[in-house]
DNA sequence: GAGTGGTCTAGACCACTGT
DNA sequence: CAGTGGTCTAGACCACTCC
């Protein structure tokens, strides 16, 4: 009579954890308030130390509380958010047309979020790689074919985490017609990557991004500074041509705790407004 | 001599969740097989039972590995990625300015993923609530006011999951000159949200989507069916009028495993081809 | 130094899978 | 039914924080 036959009865680590969600989400809980330490979990619920420690560990894997040893864990508090905009690519091309001078100043400025740029340490490497089947479909060259790839990296200087990362991929036989491109010493290159393509007679007509998300790996975690539960958004942007045939892959990874995608899309207008019939339209006043 | 200040030495269960990270990396594992027993792994690395469980749950947090009870843990196969692409946005809209026997065929099946459409279960409940702070603000309306929100979900008949979700705001304010718009019973509206606008005289003529991500709550993963380590993509999409006002929040939420966000973005041509100088240029050869 | 969480062990029971 | 992983307990040691 009392059993189900699925679902016996909830594990307690999950029953704990919803509680303790509800309290959360309850506003009982707020943002940096510490949590009920394990001690008072095993008493409140009368359970082990250890359903008391899966209970908040499960918490944690779902991004809702910090934690630290020797420290109470506590609601986690929600970071600002760094804004990346679509808008940047229409923005980056125009730039690429202006003088030099003003291409120089404008450089990378971009990249500061709320640090000021003598906090923040960039590398860049180049070298020259063999297309795997994936970036070779997509720029549509054969498998192995020569790339030129840059990596690029920010890191926070104080604390020497990484504050943005991106790998970016070009066919080699594209730029081969200006050394200037594959010399990273010409870093930061004024204009961007739209300049240095113009040199050889490429004009970015489209920009694809795909957008995606996964768990960070253990030293992804570690690089970036990232708390657990947090995941990774990855975006791959992909420049066209007129021809709309792909010149460049980027692929980024951001943190989603603190980083918003944003993606601006106009619409053409109507050429003729649209009918003003539906069914049920004009039946039952 | 052998103690390091810090990182004496590294846990246990990182250790064997590096080194089975590796084995699945270097493809010596290869999505499907199954990893090691437990029973293997405490003698492979002469630990506790837990201490192999411990590692073992860390790579299912980082979304590598599927388990079960009773199951070997093994290598997680990729899902194919349902691509959601920008360009939906003016297909709807020219969709909306169409007779509307051609808005009703082409309807609702647009949010086929392989499934056949008798597979899936669709809802929409509308109701009215007031604006929280966060929309307020965005909709550019009192706190307070109210909206009319209408929430749709797609399930998978035969399993019971989410297969879409989302949640729209509109100021009734907007909307309260048709009747109509505001019953549920009208869905599916042939030519979408833009034509049901288009009958009380408003136009979007830019979209906004914001991106972003999270780890699902305990309830979420249920009702998707989301395996452990897989993030949420979160998806705000905001519609503009003419005017640049905020007629239309979509709140949507995506499994990342198997969800990709395309958006492309079409560039303007440059009204001049940017100067072919840089810095170095012309000076060694 | 007291108290906290992080790591680890040993051992138990149960639900489920596969044969 | 044997073997597996999932859940749970009790108890230990250590690193760290805070007082």
């Amino acid at each position: 009579m009392d059993s189900q036959p699925t679902a016996v009865q909830r594990p307690i680590q999950l029953r704990i954890a919803d509680d303790l969600r509800m309290s959360i989400e309850s506003g009982e809980l707020r943002p940096g308030d510490a949590l009920p330490t394990l001690g008072e979990i095993t008493e409140r619920w009368s359970c082990s130390m250890n359903s008391a420690r899966a209970a908040v560990a499960l918490l944690k894997s779902q991004g809702l509380i910090t934690s630290g040893r020797g420290k109470a864990p506590r609601v986690r508090e929600a970071l600002p958010r760094v804004v990346r905009s679509s808008e940047r690519h229409q923005e980056e091309k125009d730039l690429a047309a202006r003088p030099m001078r003003e291409r120089a100043s404008t450089g990378e400025a971009e990249t500061t979020m709320g640090m000021s740029i003598q906090d923040q340490a960039f590398t860049s490497q180049y070298d020259t790689v063999e297309a795997t089947d994936d970036l070779a479909r997509v720029l549509d060259v054969p498998s192995g074919e020569p790339l030129l790839r840059r990596r690029y990296q920010a890191r926070d200087v104080s604390a020497g985490r990484l504050l943005s990362s991106s790998v970016s991929y070009i066919p080699r036989g594209l730029v081969d017609g200006n050394p200037a491109i594959l010399d990273e010493e010409n870093e930061p290159w004024p204009g961007g990557t739209q300049h240095q393509l113009s040199t050889v007679g490429v004009e970015i007509m489209q920009v694809v991004d795909e957008v995606t998300g996964r768990m960070p790996t253990t030293a992804e975690a570690q690089e970036w500074g990232l708390p657990e539960g947090v995941p990774l958004l990855i975006c791959r942007r992909i420049s066209l041509d007129g021809d709309g045939k792909a010149v460049e892959i980027s692929d980024a990874t951001y943190p989603a705790d603190r980083t918003e995608l944003r993606f601006v899309i106009p619409l053409r207008p109507w050429q003729t407004y649209p009918p003003n019939d539906y069914p049920g339209k004009g039946e039952a006043a």
